[in-house]
RNA sequence: GGCGUCGUAGCCAAGUGGCUAAGGCAACGGAUUGCAAAUCCGUCACGCGUGGGUUCAACUCCCACCGACGCCUCCA
């Protein structure tokens, strides 16, 4: 099965077709880091991650580019504000931002321009637009002619002359039409400036993105992503620039993703920031300020949290949590990080699709954590049976390592070849269980191959679970484990699928400290916890259950669960 | 006002011009357990905002209406 993509542009799937067989290239735009990252910036990387991941283990070779914004009025206005400069502002809200994405396993980025480090590629496109008629430069700013661009407004579906029509205001500044907008923008005295052939300033937003993804990914790129909101007048932009300077197309497919709602109503990061909240800027300005004052600028957020300054962060994270009072959008390490694991987050974001708006929220957020602890469970019981690590085991990673699943079809670059037959698939031992296997990776498979549909390959993966947690039970694995090596055997074989598929999602990557499972970091709770369930074990023996019980409900309280197993009792703190 | 998106069970959420409309949370039965926990089995939308239309057949296509939302403002 083909993957297909649904596109902007087009306003349908479409055959997935790269420029280069084999190879994609995939622009994202990224933040202006002008204030710490708030979730709604995570949701274009998440998902674009799961992207890579899974057309690389489709067998494309994928190059990933996100930038950053580091110069812009926002950036400006707020490093004036703050006391600070641009650059030093720039670089703490950049390493925030980047730390966040590695909190939510978002690792698969190849780069992540600047824009400042690629002002000569935008004043030579800038050049070459005016050059062609498509610009023109007006007291040391220049500025995008729509009206030359014939085709300007294919993306968000706007008709110039319609939306001129609708706009009788004056055309400020001299601008030929108020639609046109600024490539480049002349300084102001104190504002960072570059020289160029038009006056010392600063480039675009818009031309930016053009920049960097010409540069880095060449004319023609596959994939462009962003958030639903940069369609107008980012991407828009974006587009008519890139065109009408190289004549050829600029992306093939556009993907937006959906954007994330409160739950009680409005957009996360919404419009609450224009109005100058100098409150938002609090946390922000200590952190900078105290960064400034040790006379290091280069250090960032990370290192300074280790060392002494442990109350110092504690003021911060105070301080941002007023923030969360006040209207501006919470950054995601108070706002979410601190009550939920990353984990439980990317899970959630996989859930859904991408192109939908999604209410988050606590109460979602648990509901999620709810539903994912199964997985935990199956984790653990999968050890217990087998011994083994799940986190360690091998996986196949691309379909065409995955050999053994009947006529899957496999696809490496433009071309399908079909996965060998698995032998195994249909004897006698396990009819039932292999044949489910291969119907639910199918099923998963498929989802993501249909515009990479998550939310359904999620309902596969909730399947999975049940179908290896009926075969643990059916062969009693737990306990008899060891007498049927066979049944381990094929167990391993379908835990192997399973971490397979959803390390696609980004998930069950590696091991949950806070899920930790009869085993604390801490040796001293450890032990006293043996002691517990040792002498629990003793007064049940003795048939003395209102004691065992009373310790029992005693943890309960203390969010630790006992769980009496037949071979002994296992505890687990959920946190 | 212009452009666009959406409305699926108590909640969240996939999906399709025609077999029984995924999955999760919650709930309820049963197995298991001293009781729990975990796990398994089972139940849980004769209907997919409302009203029309097209069709042999629509929840899926078209129209209208109601409702929610997004963009049109350098927000991911």
């Amino acid at each position: 099965m083909p993957i297909r993509i649904y596109s902007t542009l087009t306003r349908q799937k479409e055959e997935f077709q790269t420029v280069e067989p084999g190879k994609v290239s995939m622009y994202l735009c990224g933040p202006t880091v002008y204030k710490p990252a708030h979730i709604g910036h995570m949701v274009g990387p998440v998902i674009f991650d799961t992207i890579k991941r899974y057309l690389a283990y489709s067998g494309y070779q994928v190059t990933w580019v996100v930038n950053i914004t580091d110069v812009d009025d926002k950036l400006i206005v707020k490093a004036n504000e703050l006391g600070t400069t641009v650059e030093a502002l720039a670089r703490k809200m950049t390493e925030d931002y980047l730390d966040n994405l590695r909190t939510l396993g978002v690792d698969g980025i190849d780069h992540m321009p600047y824009a400042t480090q690629y002002i000569a590629e935008m004043q030579e496109i800038i050049a070459g637009l005016i050059e062609k008629g498509y610009a023109y430069p007006l007291n040391g700013d220049v500025y995008f002619e729509c009206t030359k661009d014939a085709d300007y407004g294919k993306l968000s579906g706007r008709n110039l002359t319609e939306m001129l029509a609708g706009t009788r205001a004056e055309t400020r500044d001299g601008k030929h039409n108020p639609a046109d907008f600024a490539l480049w923008k002349g300084s102001k005295p104190g504002e960072p400036a570059w020289d160029s052939p038009w006056g010392p300033g600063r480039p675009g937003w818009h031309i930016e993105c053009s920049a960097m993804a010409r540069k880095l990914l060449g004319d023609t790129i596959d994939i462009h992503g962003g958030g639903l909101d940069l369609m107008f007048p980012h991407h828009e932009n974006e587009l008519a620039q890139s065109e009408s300077c190289t004549g050829k197309p600029f992306a093939r497919y556009w993907l937006h993703n959906g954007l994330l709602r409160k739950s009680s109503g409005g957009k996360i990061g919404g419009d609450h920031s224009r109005h100058g909240d100098a409150r938002s800027s609090v946390a922000e300005l200590v952190r900078v300020q105290s960064d400034e004052a040790s006379s290091s600028p280069v250090r960032s957020l990370t290192t300074s949290a280790t060392n002494s300054t442990d109350m110092m962060a504690e003021k911060q994270a105070q301080e941002e949590q007023k923030l969360a009072g006040s209207k501006g959008a919470e950054s995601v390490k108070t706002a979410v990080f601190a009550k939920f694991d990353p984990e439980t987050v990317r899970f959630f974001l996989m859930a859904t699709h991408y192109r939908s708006p999604v209410d988050f929220g606590d109460d979602r957020l648990e509901e999620t954590a709810k539903s994912i602890d199964g997985f935990y469970r199956l984790i653990e019981s999968f050890t217990r049976v087998t011994g083994q690590d799940f986190y360690a085991l091998p996986t196949p990673r691309t379909r065409a390592e995955a050999v053994g699943w009947d006529s899957v079809p496999t696809k490496v670059g433009a071309e399908t070849v079909v996965a060998e037959t698995n032998s195994n698939v249909g004897t006698e031992s396990q009819p039932t269980f292999e044949a489910e296997l291969v119907v639910l990776r199918t099923r998963f498979l498929d989802a993501m191959d249909d515009d990479f549909n998550t939310g359904a390959a999620v309902g596969a993966l909730f399947d999975l679970r049940k179908t290896l947690n009926g075969f643990i039970t059916d062969h009693k694995l737990e306990t008899d484990g060891k007498s049927n090596a066979a049944a381990v055997t094929t167990l391993i074989r379908g835990v192997t699928l399973f971490k397979e598929l959803s390390n696609l999602l980004g998930v069950f990557l590696k091991p949950i400290a806070k899920k930790a499972s009869s085993g604390a970091d801490d040796e001293f709770v450890n032990g006293l916890m043996q002691l517990l369930i040792t002498l629990r074990a003793d007064v049940r023996k003795a048939k003395q259950f209102e004691i065992a019980d009373k310790i029992r409900q005693g943890l309960t309280e203390l969010k630790v669960t006992l769980e009496d197993r037949p071979d002994g009792t296992i505890w687990r703190r959920d946190v």
